[in-house]
DNA sequence: CATTATACATAAGAAAGTTATGTATATTTG
DNA sequence: CAAATATACATAACTTTCTTATGTATAATG
């Protein structure tokens, strides 16, 4: 488990990119996929995740699509074209600021290195 | 600039480090320096810095050096045994978080591609 | 001499998590 | 089949950590 100041700020980045590349998911389909994803070292909470996608409906990134299984209600999320864009920005700026953050730390760049 | 949420968690990293390769520093100088190594794209503002070098030292992960230049204080911190050890573990950390990330948000792992 | 840079410090407020709690259905297991 | 666990949503109190603003003071520059 990382430490949970590292896993801030970048939630928001992670979540619109799973949705790009998923197409739509629910809630708890994020959680899972994450901590699987990350081998268990990243675990959203539902304390963090819901406020967000709550949010993001309302500034109109994602919207929202309920489905019943049974008797229980899944809410699927999917990326609005304004969603798209955002997802798009925010993993380029992801990506900018870890290149950023491997200058200054004067770590190599990958691969042939330790 | 970086949005604020991305440098949150990585600023006691990035202090950490840099005492550990410069030896000693000032709290405006690390403010400078930073700005310099990434093209101005981290701003690291006095509210931020002071506040965390106070806790650093208080937690016994610095120690503190005061010169004067003229009238002026200097006040330079260098890392404490513990210190250094804290800015190893926090490097490590956050280029493992950093390599989960490439995975998760597909992005290649570096140079051959865009 | 007014402005900008250097150099410290702290306090009020905002943002974005964590932790805890609540509700409810579905599935697994002893 | 009862109990425990997993699925699935939601929200509220609290904490941490930053931003913004403010304050003090010396040094350099135009």
């Amino acid at each position: 488990m990382y430490s949970s100041e590292l896993i801030k700020g970048t939630l928001k980045t992670i979540v619109l990119n799973l949705l790009k590349e998923q197409g739509k998911m629910y809630g708890y389909e994020i959680t899972q996929r994450v901590k699987m994803l990350s081998s268990e070292k990243i675990q959203i909470t539902e304390g963090a995740l819901y406020p967000l996608l709550h949010a993001l409906e309302k500034q109109g990134e994602v919207t929202t699509q309920e489905e019943f299984i049974g008797k229980r209600v899944r809410k699927y999320y999917s990326l609005t074209e304004k969603g798209s864009i955002s997802a798009k920005e925010k993993v380029n700026e992801l990506s900018d600021f870890m290149m950023t953050m491997r200058f200054l730390l004067n770590l190599e760049t990958s691969a042939a290195n330790g």
